[in-house]
RNA sequence: GCCAAUGUAGCUCAGAUGGCAGAGCAGCUCACUCGUAAUGAGCAGGUCAACGGUUCGAAUCCGUUCAUUGGCUCCA
């Protein structure tokens, strides 16, 4: 008699020794059809495993998120096994399930792309079968025997611990070795797609041999897997790299590989970014500052950037001396703090700096404005008294929490705890992180721990936004720096008359101004709210004859500070409707005879509404109006 | 930096097997002067990323370089 126990702690008895599946049955045989595997004392087992003993478990199912992962664990090993199936000696290595899917890391020649639909098809007949994954508890000295051919898997079993049990798991003709647990069978796989293949290094070692990595992802139903292809192209629909171009607002060139070029367009759309910047920090009490590009070789080593960040340095020799490009702001910060001799009273100092950095990125690393080697950072150094640490960081955050929700961006916030490698005493780390955790209490907000996840300098809040396709970037960043106030020997007089150290932190918003505004063009899709859209209005004369009427207006509304252009083209109304559309103006304004007779607009707004008749102060008022809330709201009039 | 793919007109792309470089959009000209998502006709536009090689002949084949894209963190 074996008494198995249930997460609501009823109790079952079975008569002979039960399966987890035969214990999910008992339930119901839907719930079964649903199990994915159990967990007994905190483990993940096979369903197919007997339960000896009297227990508790609770199964895994479909609708969890560790279902899914074991789900994309074994579409690993079906998707391994299509390719033993294909290339006869590939040798596999390991094949863990990933945020995003699945991959396996597979020694074999170079495949591409085109090679991925013939996989999928062994894959489709390999689920077609329902094979069931068959566990096997073996010797270490058996795996050693069983894998002799295979040097990957042989490092693997020589490094396990001997007290674990060494399991394999077979389905097929297929032998793999895992920990498990796996689905009950592989035609749980309902939707599976294969994403892309790159090159990886065996242990991520680039000493080491080049692998084949492919990368797969699963979902136990179709409909899942049809609404992730679709977020994916809807991304790629938004891919700010495209609209950039079709919008006329950035562009990249070989001379200068990652170091975007702003068009005129684009720039009106920085320009409003950092109007609305100045204006948030004006009033939350910064001051803006401004340091130069390149400074002496000397002020990185006193910095400690030239030992530690050198090789993502440029560099050059002006009159014998070396200088370098500056990648970071605050060693020129350090010096303009140090032009004065600061009292506790002056403290906090807030001083902003839109800084100009180049950092050079590994080539491969460079997409779009995502990730360039040139940027502007919205940049700000504060430095106080260590009693002040909380309240500042408080203030950080919820000026951060301001600007985010001007764009209708979400986040999240995770703290970053003292790393290995770093500098400083434990008291000072503690302190630190403390002052941190105790803004973050403050705030209110529940926040993630990333252990030993910190600058080498010092514990960070990291604050992650999340665009209208729900995907995560980590833009603002708040860092509390224990080494350059020591470096640069900062300090102020305290109530005592004595010199005290300054806390320093480090903080951005938008992080860097080049990759916020991608975010931005692919969280709008293009579509920029009227506030920050590049032109705010355009005129279309219906006939070449009112063009200068149209003008006429055009320079009305410029006076108001509304950003407009006339469409001259000796176009058909319809056309220029269509273009104007097409590069998502806000407001499509239509001059004819009518509204040159009258003296009003009929403006026509993204959505395809039109509204005929308006005087001249009953478009301005709204308009001007929307604009300086900056509201996210389409409807004007 | 490493692996793979890609690079043809301002943009999007076509150009098996080597044999005179093409389309649509955009641009310019002309006609039309138009009322809410594409008027028509014509013209112009190219060192086929760069350099080198193979060949009677290279956008096409080979090599090098540059750039772009997807990866290179997730541990049986």
């Amino acid at each position: 008699m074996i008494n198995i126990t249930f997460p609501d702690n009823s109790i079952k008895s079975f008569e002979n020794i039960p399966t987890g599946m035969d214990v999910a049955n008992s339930i119901s045989q839907g719930f079964a059809r649903n199990c994915v595997a159990m967990e007994i004392n905190g483990r993940l087992m096979d369903l197919s495993l007997p339960i000896k003993q009297d227990i508790a478990i609770s199964f895994i199912t479909v609708k969890d998120e560790e279902g899914l992962k074991i789900l994309r664990h074994s579409s690993a090993h079906v998707m391994a096994e299509a390719v033993l199936n294909i290339y006869k000696d590939a040798k596999l290595t390991i094949g863990p399930v990933v945020e995003d899917g699945f991959y396996y890391d597979i020694d074999m020649a170079p495949v591409s792309k085109d090679d991925l639909g013939a996989i999928e098809a062994q894959m489709k007949k390999i689920i077609k079968e329902k094979n069931t994954f068959e566990r096997k508890v073996v010797t270490k000295k058996e795996a050693q025997d069983i894998f002799r051919d295979n040097p990957f898997k042989l490092e693997i079993i020589n490094e396990l611990d001997d007290t674990l049990e060494i399991s394999l798991y077979r389905n097929g003709k297929f032998i793999d070795l895992c920990r498990g647990p796996h689905i009950p069978h592989t035609g749980m796989i309902k939707g599976f797609k294969l994403l892309k293949i790159s090159g990886a290094y065996w242990r991520a070692d680039q000493t080491r041999k080049q692998l084949q990595r492919l990368y797969g992802i699963s979902f136990f139903e179709k409909k899942a897997l049809n609404k992730y292809i679709h977020l994916i192209e809807e991304a790629k629909k938004r891919d700010h790299r495209k609209l950039g171009t079709r919008l006329d607002l950035y562009s990249f060139h070989d001379e200068a590989a990652g170091m975007p070029f702003f068009h005129a367009k684009g720039i009106e759309v920085w320009n409003a970014l950092l109007e609305y910047w100045r204006e948030e920090h004006k009033a939350a009490g910064y001051v803006e500052t401004k340091t130069p590009v390149m400074l002496n070789r000397k002020l990185w080593e006193q910095s400690g950037h030239w030992e530690n960040y050198r090789e993502n340095m440029y560099t050059s020799v002006i009159d014998d001396e070396e200088y370098a490009i500056k990648p970071m702001n605050c060693p020129g910060g350090m010096l303009l703090y140090k032009t004065k001799a600061y009292s506790y009273r002056d403290l906090p100092v807030r001083a902003g700096e839109v800084g100009l950095v180049h950092r050079h990125e590994l080539s491969g690393a460079l997409s779009g404005l995502f990730r360039v080697r040139a940027f502007h950072q919205d940049d700000a150094h504060i430095f106080m008294t260590p009693d002040q640490i909380g309240n500042e960081v408080l203030g950080v955050l919820e000026l951060a929490q301001r600007i985010y929700s001007r764009f209708g961006l979400e986040f999240h916030l995770e703290l970053s705890t003292r790393p290995k490698k770093s500098i400083g005493s434990d008291e000072q780390w503690k302190e630190a992180t403390n002052g941190l955790k105790a803004a973050l209490e403050l705030y209110g907000r529940e926040y993630l721990i990333n252990e030993g996840d910190g600058a080498f300098y010092g514990p960070k809040i990291d604050i992650h936004i999340k665009d209208a396709l729900g995907r995560t970037w980590q833009c603002g960043t708040v860092q509390l720096d224990m080494s350059l106030p020591e470096r640069f020997d900062l300090t102020y007089k305290g109530r005592d008359n004595e010199k005290h150290r300054p806390i320093m932190i480090h903080r951005v918003i938008y992080g860097s101004l080049e990759r916020f505004f991608g975010i931005l063009v692919e969280h709008f899709a293009g579509r920029f709210p009227l506030w920050l859209a590049p032109v705010q209005a355009i005129l279309l004369p219906i006939n070449q004859d009112l063009a200068v009427h149209a003008e006429k207006i055009k320079a009305e509304l410029e006076t108001c500070k509304i950003r407009c252009e006339v469409d001259r083209k000796n176009e058909t109304l319809k056309k220029k409707i269509r273009d104007a559309q097409l590069n998502y103006v806000p407001l499509i304004i239509t001059i004819g005879d009518k509204e040159k007779q009258t003296n009003t607009l009929s403006v026509r707004t993204l959505d395809g509404k039109v509204k005929m008749g308006l005087s001249m102060q009953e478009f301005i008022g709204p308009v001007l109006n929307n604009i300086k809330e900056r509201t996210l709201k389409d409807a004007i009039f």
